[in-house]
DNA sequence: TGCGTCACGGTTGAG
DNA sequence: AGCTCAACCGTGACG
């Protein structure tokens, strides 16, 4: 898998593989240093998503009913990697790769604490399920972000331990006749990611065009595997249209993920032969949909941050 | 030979 | 500023 297997850690490469090929001018020295090769001689970096470009060629491809063996072949990307983008654009209607890092975002805001806190107050005697009841009653909380009776008892105990000290009832001092089992939200809604509040919202600031897919997975809806929604959806034209403008117009990358994948992308450009689908994006970048409109990209709720990780 | 799956080593970004 | 953690990535190998 290592290409680079002689090299030195930290080492820059600057050949990448090709015979008679030597390290791209104007390339991002992140990708000269990072990069490598694969068994079928593709370029590829490592933790990184494919660029789009590629990614949409796999789609195309496919769509022309090219093997993903011939495609992963053409391309020079391993058939995993094409068999998990085919599957993941037949699951989701979306060519984009998932949002990369973040953390789940706090149920427990100063909202929720202050209303514990206020709750407590107003009945020391609560215990940390009837707080929960009440968050969701109350509609400081919906079911998606409402926090656990665990997460409850230990703002009890960490944040208003002096009123716990005083009466001193949480999740552990049941009474008689209730159940010890609370289930955890992500418990009780397997299948409900907890960012879909935060997607419901997102989406209604800006609503994702129709999935071709029905939703299965990913962020924005339910059993999306992405942590983060996305803002809007990626059309293909919208897609092209940011390299377009990139390549175009010369604009600068907004970020430095846009100025990763632009150096790679401009890298790959240089690097892979043109194709039919390539002549699409080419064709496409000028204002039309690569696709005749049949493609959509970016299904319903897609990733936030892959705006700046292209 | 083709393809689905998974371990691996890597990157990323919120907390 | 730096660390942790849990998500993601593509590759390569296996069945």
């Amino acid at each position: 898998m290592t290409p680079f297997k002689d090299k030195a850690p930290g080492e820059l490469v600057t050949n990448f593989g090709f015979s008679g090929e030597s390290a791209i001018s104007g390339m991002d020295p992140n990708i000269q240093q990072y990069g490598e090769v694969n068994q079928l001689g593709g370029m590829f970096v490592n933790g990184r998503p494919l660029p789009n470009h590629i990614r949409l060629r796999i789609i195309e491809l496919a769509q022309l009913g090219i093997r993903p063996c011939d495609i992963s072949r053409q391309l020079r990307v391993s058939h995993g990697c094409v068999s998990k983008i085919l599957a993941r654009y037949n699951e989701t209607g979306s060519i984009l790769p998932g949002a990369i890092g973040g953390s789940k975002p706090r149920v427990t805001t100063p909202k929720v604490t202050a209303y514990i806190k206020e709750l407590k107050q107003k009945d020391p005697g609560m215990f940390a399920w009837e707080i929960r009841d009440h968050l969701l009653q109350d509609g400081i909380c919906d079911k998606f972000n409402l926090p656990s009776v665990s997460s409850i008892s230990r703002i009890l105990r960490n944040k208003i331990g002096t009123l716990q000290h005083l009466q001193g009832a949480t999740h552990y001092d049941l009474k008689p006749h209730q159940s010890p089992v609370y289930p955890s939200v992500a418990a009780m809604y397997p299948h409900y990611p907890y960012q879909a509040h935060a997607a419901a919202a997102a989406a209604a600031a800006a609503p994702a065009p129709v999935s071709p897919m029905p939703p299965k997975s990913g962020a924005g809806s339910p059993g999306m595997p992405s942590r983060t929604p996305w803002p809007s959806a990626h059309s293909v034209s919208d897609l092209l249209g940011h390299w377009g403008q990139m390549r175009g117009h010369g604009g600068p990358p907004a970020t430095s993920h846009d100025a990763q994948n632009y150096n790679y992308f401009m890298y790959l450009q240089s690097c892979n032969a043109p194709t039919a689908a390539s002549g699409a994006f080419s064709g496409a970048l000028g204002g039309g949909s690569a696709f005749g409109g049949g493609l959509m990209m970016g299904g319903p709720g897609q990733h936030t941050q892959q705006t700046s990780s292209l």
